[in-house]
DNA sequence: CATCCACAGGAAGATCTGGTAG
DNA sequence: CTACCAGATCTTCCTGTGGATG
């Protein structure tokens, strides 16, 4: 019996397209950077006063997606503590840790100290995150990445007692690293949070289409095996990304899915219609992902948005209200404002899945002009996963 | 050239959920 | 049990506005 186990797992374990796929996942740090010397030098040199003890500048990085900002810091990051072990470092993704709350949470969690979900004031977790530092007396490096997800919904209080946190401990311990993709960011920053964070700027530009080839092909040596990967498909991955503003987590993702295709289907080279395929599978994904996210009453948007943009190309948020109210009577439920359906409008135009433009229609008012951006069937995949009452409503609508 | 539509979108706060602490 | 906390969602009330139209 044991035997068929061990058949499946070694299959598993041997793959015909893969020695690592590890490699090409987007938190993967390599040792190896291409074309980011520069600001691995500018970096370090920033950061140098730590081998001899004392607090560094801190330092704002602005860059798009993907040029490499995580990946840079991460490394000079790890390389500095392995030349000094009077050095620690916190590494906090923002985008997924987005509130005050969260992000002392995770902090904490860092120095070993287990916090509750919810329920504490979060002054507590300031004066208890501040004073274990005190009694560490540790050079301490904080990394906010994607610090600006969190300035929108939280403000930037948390980022200003945070600059300001040496003058609480009474010793320059705590330096802080924030990098952003939004370069708007900035503006909306306080002035002296503004001036404190910025000491020291570091700018990533994008990769373009040569140089993301080269860091694809430095990767796909060790993830995959030999023969599997050639230049037309390494190419074509460069290609799609760079089109995108230079992305090479993108050019990655490309390629990793494009791999997975073509080991499920049981080949053993990747094809450039694979490349094709994982385009469009990294897209279904990522639409049907934040669909199945949206609130209750943002599906319901949704739907009303779909069933208008089959009669007509282009609607205004009057016409999706008065559809999502009729959505809303149907079901027998209470329906929101206007004022909060104009939000969920806007939410749903920041995350993609439709565009939302702000137009003025002159004696007709102004409005919002609204066109679906991604395919109704990966919306409305998104919208059937894990909700019940959403996916009757679906098939009642659409079975006409 | 002023008017006025159909909303945009800011501000403040209410309500609810899911939690802690004593 | 009560008192309180953070965060998400939503409401109430509000002022602002681009440009076709009369």
């Amino acid at each position: 019996m044991s035997e068929i186990i061990d058949e499946v797992l070694k299959d598993i374990n041997e793959s015909k397209i893969f020695r690592n796929r590890e490699i090409l996942r987007p938190d993967y740090i390599p040792e190896e950077l291409p074309h980011r010397h520069e600001q691995i030098r500018s970096l370090t040199r920033i950061l140098s006063p730590l081998i001899k003890g004392s607090r560094p500048s801190n330092v704002f990085i602005y860059g798009l997606t993907g040029t490499g900002k995580t990946a840079v810091t991460k490394f000079v990051l790890n390389s500095l503590v392995k030349k000094s072990n009077g050095i620690q470092f916190f590494y906090i993704n923002v985008r997924h840790e987005d509130t005050p709350y969260r992000v002392l949470a995770s902090l904490l969690e860092y120095l070993g100290i287990r916090v509750p979900r919810t329920g504490l004031p979060t002054s507590d977790l300031y004066r208890q995150f501040t004073s274990i530092l005190k009694a560490k007396n540790k050079m301490t490096l904080v990394v906010f990445d994607e610090i600006d997800s969190m300035l929108k919904n939280h403000g930037d209080d948390l980022l200003y007692k945070m600059t300001r946190i040496n003058e609480y401990l009474g010793s320059s311990l705590v330096s802080i690293i924030g990098i952003t993709n939004d370069v708007k960011f900035v503006e909306m920053l306080d002035a002296r949070v503004k001036s404190s964070l910025g000491e020291e700027e570091l700018i990533f530009p994008p990769y373009n289409a040569e140089q993301l080839k080269d860091i694809l092909k430095s990767r796909s040596e060790r993830a995959f095996l030999e023969g599997v990967v050639n230049d037309e498909v390494i190419s074509l991955c460069a290609a799609f990304a760079a089109r995108e503003h230079g992305d090479a987590r993108r050019a990655l993702d490309l390629l990793r899915v494009a791999a997975e295709i073509a080991e499920r289907l049981g080949e053993t080279k990747v094809k450039e219609q694979h490349v094709y395929e994982a385009r469009r599978e990294l897209e279904k994904d990522r639409v049907a992902e934040v669909v199945a996210t949206l609130p209750f009453h943002g599906k319901m948007v949704m739907i009303a948005i779909i069933l208008l943009s089959k009669k007509q190309k282009s609607l205004t948020t009057g016409e999706v209200y008065d559809v999502y109210k009729s959505l809303c009577k149907r079901m027998k439920l209470e329906s929101v404002t206007l004022r909060r359906v104009s939000d969920i409008i806007s939410e749903l135009d920041m995350v993609g899945v439709i565009s939302a433009k702000v137009v003025s229609k002159g004696r007709y008012g102004k409005t919002k002009e609204i066109v679906l951006a991604s395919s109704i069937e990966s919306i409305i995949y998104g919208l059937k996963k894990e909700d019940s009452e959403i996916n009757e409503l679906i098939q009642e609508i659409l079975g006409d």
